[in-house]
DNA sequence: AGCACGCCGACT
DNA sequence: GTCGGCGTGCTC
């Protein structure tokens, strides 16, 4: 930026739009000393007012003069973005193949996006500020939340290890559940946070992992240091309030979900990504970014330490630490539980199934009801039943507007009259049950199938002295429902926990002895190459919720597939195992980590106008770089959802550059067909 | 992405 | 005869 030469007549702005880069608008004489880049600015769009950020200034355009609108306002409250930020935006926004302005916008907090009313007295960035982050109510701290624990010796030399690194280094700290991953995160962060005035450490955890005791065990563990707290979940005032605190570097330690990554820290040195392999790092819409992808990048740019935590390694990740990429820092032991469960596998095929669960499976539960334990049961389906069926005609309730069944809901609980409803989990439409069959008119319609809501009936008539409660997201959809739920089964006022993957992380139950899993089946054999990954990682994780007061526990697993070597490995609870073997499948079939793939999506009305248009996008591509596929337009898993069809073309190539290289030239391209379709890039799908 | 403009079907 | 569908094009 240079300190004389002709003032700045026109700012290059950003704005939250897929086509264009920046937008020119001039200044007014007061506007340009105010409007450096970094800046915040509200501009005319159309007929309404938006918020964007300054990119640049310079003294000419090069649009039409009657073309340039004037800036509205310069926001002289907010605080100026730092260059490097917008540096680290652009590279996340070329990497994903997007504009700068649909990254960085979507980075600030709603609250701060949206223009000020023109009559509004002061600024909501004055008012913030005046706001204390930090009081909100967070849950007491458990027992050995206070104090820092002393570390054993696995734990002691991972930390060495990570005290090793100066400037720029991956970490994947490689620890068993309860092997108190945590601790050493927490133990490095206190150094790090000592180690400069200005220091600030940026702690990423999953969705459901940004508990409020998480919160709590923060504030206990780092007294005196200032917390930001970063989630969508947060009120928007209370968000915005945490996010100025962390830019303006107030905030030194930064706890958030994915979000958090693209928050400006200008003091940062060093992350922590717990939980590294979940999903919930990826989002799942506009700009598909995966935090814990750009959490890396960003630590490279910053030439700081970044430390990827999990139980079960994402396959990306183990591979990087194999060749060396990583530093690989292993915790073998568990520290706050005593043996593993044992694992048994239940084959549910000629044996009297009851409610679902086996004879073998019941009893198991029963044993540890009398002896006075707790039984977790795990289903992945929520509801009461998958489908609503006819039985005279074979009628299933399936979506109007999507490629899936409705599935049979039971509203409410407590005294409320039982209503029941179907719902599609695709696309959200409900409708009544029907009281006959709408094909045939017959009037026996049943459940097929089994949720959660049906298996907890099933549990209840089966343990008719238990006290059961069921956690999945219908009753976690109620304000303070799911925290309720978990506290009195830590409280131990309940006997048999039934519900999702929701249940299987970062709760310590200290009674628990008995976890079943009621259908393990579906991950094994599903056409998700990543599917055995993921049961894997959840299996391993529910496997964790048991035992750890120290007492004797069971896995219960019930599968047709009981052979299949992912339990051998999980039996062994040898990670290690799992993943190699993954790994040389995933090799041998030319699947990521060793290959790299983009998706292009297209949704249009009639399915065959969406193929059509992949067809063209693909003949676009007549000379691809040797190395680079481009597969066949293919109809999407959910062909259908939300009444718009679906397709996608897949592309693979075995290094990033070609195809980032080939993507650069071949989207302006498809960008210029006609057609009636909407489409988008994603670059490392999660899903295909 | 929104939003406005512009041409073809079923209705008060 | 209109209201309204979404296809197309533009936004500094």
């Amino acid at each position: 930026m240079s300190a004389v030469g002709p003032s700045p007549v026109y700012a290059r702005v950003l704005l939250d739009l897929p086509v264009g880069e920046v937008f020119d608008y001039r200044l007014g004489v007061d506007q340009a000393l105010l409007a450096v880049p970094g800046a915040w600015v509200v501009v005319p769009w159309g007929n309404a007012q938006r918020v964007g950020l300054v990119a640049s200034v310079g003294s000419s355009t090069e649009l039409a003069e009657e073309r340039v609108r004037e800036l509205t306002q310069v926001l002289a409250d907010a605080p100026v973005l730092p260059a490097d930020w917008f540096d680290f935006l652009a590279f996340v926004a070329s990497y994903y193949h997007r504009t700068l302005g649909e990254v960085a916008l979507p980075a600030l907090p709603k609250r701060l996006r949206t223009p000020p009313a023109p009559r509004a007295r002061g600024s909501v960035f004055a008012r913030l500020r005046r706001r204390p982050i930090g009081h909100e109510a967070d849950r007491p701290a458990t027992a050995r939340a206070g104090a820092a624990d002393a570390l054993n010796p696995h734990q002691q030399a991972a930390l060495d290890g990570l005290r090793e690194a100066t400037g720029f280094r991956v970490s994947l700290l490689h620890g068993v559940t309860g092997s108190g991953k945590t601790e050493v995160y927490l133990h490095w962060l206190a150094e790090v946070l000592a180690g400069r005035p200005d220091a600030q450490a940026l702690l990423l955890v999953p969705e459901i992992g940004l508990t409020p005791q998480l919160t709590g065990l923060l504030r206990a563990r780092f007294a005196g240091v200032p917390l930001a707290v970063l989630h969508s979940e947060l009120p928007d005032a209370e968000r915005a309030a945490h996010w100025l605190a962390a830019v303006e570097g107030r905030a030194r330690l930064v706890v958030g979900t994915r979000l958090a990554v693209l928050t400006p820290l200008p003091g940062l040195a060093a992350i922590v990504v717990d939980e590294e392999h979940d999903a919930s790092f990826k989002q799942q819409e506009g700009v598909r970014y995966s935090a814990r992808d750009m959490a890396v990048a960003l630590a490279a740019r910053r030439d700081i330490p970044v430390v990827l935590g999990s139980a079960t390694p994402s396959l990306e990740s183990w591979r990087a630490a194999q060749t060396g990429r990583y530093r690989l820092l292993s915790l073998p032991d568990r520290v706050h539980a005593g043996a593993w469960p044992r694992l048994r596998r239940i084959d549910p095929r000629r044996q009297a199934m009851v409610h679902g669960l086996a004879p073998d499976t019941r009893q198991a539960i029963s044993d540890a009801l009398a002896r006075g334990e707790q039984a977790l049961v795990f289903m992945n389906r929520r509801g009461f039943a998958p489908v609503l069926h006819c039985e005279a005609c074979g009628w299933l309730s399936a979506c109007e507007h999507c490629a899936a069944f409705r599935v049979l809901h039971r509203d409410g609980g407590g005294g409320a009259p039982t209503r029941y409803r179907l719902q599609c989990h695709h696309c959200g439409g409900q409708s009544r049950v029907p009281r006959a069959c709408p094909a045939c008119g017959n009037v026996d319609l049943g459940p097929l199938g089994r949720g959660t809501q049906r298996l907890e009936d099933g549990l209840r008539e089966l343990y008719p002295q238990a006290r059961i409660a069921r956690l999945d997201r219908d009753v976690a959809r109620h304000r303070g429902a799911a925290g309720e739920v978990i506290a009195a089964a830590h409280r131990g006022e309940v006997d048999i926990l039934v519900g999702t993957q929701m249940l299987a992380k970062g709760h310590d139950f200290q009674r628990l002895s008995c976890v079943v899993v009621v259908d393990a089946d579906s991950g094994l054999f599903s056409a998700d190459f990543r599917a055995p990954e993921r049961l894997f990682a959840l299996l391993m994780q529910v496997a964790g919720r048991a035992g750890r007061a120290g007492l004797a526990s069971e896995v219960l697993i019930q599968t047709r597939f009981g052979q299949h070597p992912l339990f051998d490995a999980l039996a062994r609870h040898d990670f290690a195992a799992f993943a190699d073997a993954q790994l040389a499948e995933r090799h041998q079939a030319g699947l990521p980590p060793f290959m790299h793939q983009a998706l292009m999506r297209v949704e249009a009305r009639q399915l065959d106008t969406a193929l059509a248009f992949l067809g063209q996008a693909r003949e676009l591509a007549a000379h691809p770089p040797a190395g680079l596929t481009l597969f066949d337009p293919v109809p999407m898993p959910m062909a259908r959802l939300a009444g718009r069809e679906r397709a996608q073309l897949l592309l693979e190539a075995p290094a990033r550059a070609p195809l980032h290289a080939f993507l650069r030239e071949w989207l302006p391209a498809v960008a210029g067909l006609k057609g009636a379709v909407r489409w988008q890039i994603e670059i490392d799908p999660l899903e295909i």
